[in-house]
DNA sequence: AATTCCAACTGGTAATACCAGTTGAGAAAA
DNA sequence: TTTTCTCAACTGGTATTACCAGTTGGAATT
């Protein structure tokens, strides 16, 4: 046994899996373990050998399970290491998007814009119910934001940290979701990086956004967060456009 | 040879697959076919054996690929019958969101308050931009509504619809997968079918926002929207209250 | 013409052997 | 002692083969 100590193979409850749609039956099992729980993000799941030998399916069988819920964002799956729980629940719904927007070249304009509604409202209702806790959260990453402002790189981690923090504030989980989802696609995007909101020009932005949630005014909240958003959206539309009509005469 | 002359074995040109990775290549090519539209929703692949040998892999490589493709929504598998292309794109996000649920009992509540959201800023885009075609097909959709006011079940399906098309006539494709997705969740649940509105209170409403889109009044449009929806998220409130208080009263 | 039936397709599962990354404990070097 | 290196024993990835279980469409029967 040269293999680790940790995480001893606690015998998880596992009820083998009776007659058919096997595959379907240990999706379900799995799923349960996870989003119930019993298997926190981060935690190893036994080998595939053995898991498939506990719940008495195939090593066919669990390892098309494991492969949907791989896909789903549930599981992250390694060549050679254990495969561990994750937490990425917003993968999926950015593999359905990035489908859909598939060969439509405005696709990145498309995004802001679903972007600028979702945040706006989302600011609108962060003010009205954060909390003091969601407002000490904001406090922190903004004077964080102020000490980084030189670090681009830096900045731009904790601006998207402010984001997720606000869209937490609104206390629904799924804007949380629907925006990670919609950043996560923009930064996907090869054109993103040329433009990134310069830190000096954004700071203010951030910092009015802030105060308009401390106070809980949400009516300043969703207009802060509407200006700041426009005018990426505005950069955005000029590199459309610029990128459109250089098409048009090279290839056309 | 029992079996169809549909459908014959058109030698899709299929790149054989080089070296590791297998499965994940043999996704990526699929997915490629089916999103370009050579492989159009609704036509049959070639059998597992087939398509394996032709792309050089296993049955069982290719199976977990297809496997993940059916959760992502993009192939259906039947067993016996060939395995299709389908076309829907919002299941996805279903999975991701009703993941993100699991076990919160105020779901309806968080998707009626991002259906709201997310409707009334539709609305308003959807004034904006309608075509004449976007509004010669609400107006169909707002004249069907008319005629059946009176069947229940035919309303709730036009209903569905008219939401649907003003999404369209944003011209926003993100919008519409997204407000398919809240709907089919919304769909799901169980307590949603004790509530559903009436159509005698809420055909005034959709006449309403129809004509504000016909006249491109955005922010009538909005707030007419918001008017409808708000109804729904009160009655789901109230439900809501009544079924936390009668469990704290029976359990706990 | 309508019904029943069944053979040959389809996908689903199992079992096994081997390939290919990862990892960590112990040997070797500092 | 501390650091680095090595490699065996894990891990997941793939291939092959055999068989089970739904589906389907046409031939045989009514």
């Amino acid at each position: 046994m040269t293999q680790p100590k940790k995480a001893p193979p606690k015998k998880l409850r596992l009820q083998p899996i009776p007659a058919e749609k096997r595959t379907g039956a240990v999706v379900d099992q799995l799923t349960e373990l996870i989003l119930s729980g019993v298997l926190p993000p981060g935690a190893p799941l036994p080998s595939e050998r053995e898991l498939s030998s506990q719940l008495g399916v195939s090593r066919n069988v669990l390892r098309e399970a494991t492969k949907t819920l791989q896909s789903r964002g549930l599981l992250i799956i390694r060549h050679g290491a254990r495969t561990t729980v994750s937490d990425q629940t917003s993968q999926s719904i950015q593999h359905a998007v990035s489908g859909a927007l598939y060969g439509q070249d405005d696709a990145l304009l498309q995004l802001t814009e679903v972007r600028l509604t979702l945040e706006v409202s989302i600011a609108s209702l962060a003010a009205s119910r954060a909390t003091e806790t969601d407002v000490e959260a904001l406090r922190e990453i903004i004077s964080g934001l102020q000490i980084h402002v030189g670090e681009t790189a830096r900045y731009a981690e904790l601006d998207v940290e402010f984001h997720r923090a606000i869209a937490e504030a609104t206390h629904n989980s799924i804007f949380v979701l629907l925006l990670d989802s919609v950043a996560g696609l923009m930064r996907q995007s090869r054109d993103l990086a040329l433009v990134y909101s310069r830190p000096k020009d954004s700071l203010p932005d951030h910092e009015r956004i802030f105060k308009a949630i401390e106070k809980r005014d949400s009516t300043r909240a969703a207009s802060a967060m509407r200006k700041h958003l426009q005018l990426q959206q505005q950069e955005f539309e000029s590199l459309f456009r610029a990128k459109k009509s250089k098409k048009s005469t090279t290839k056309k």
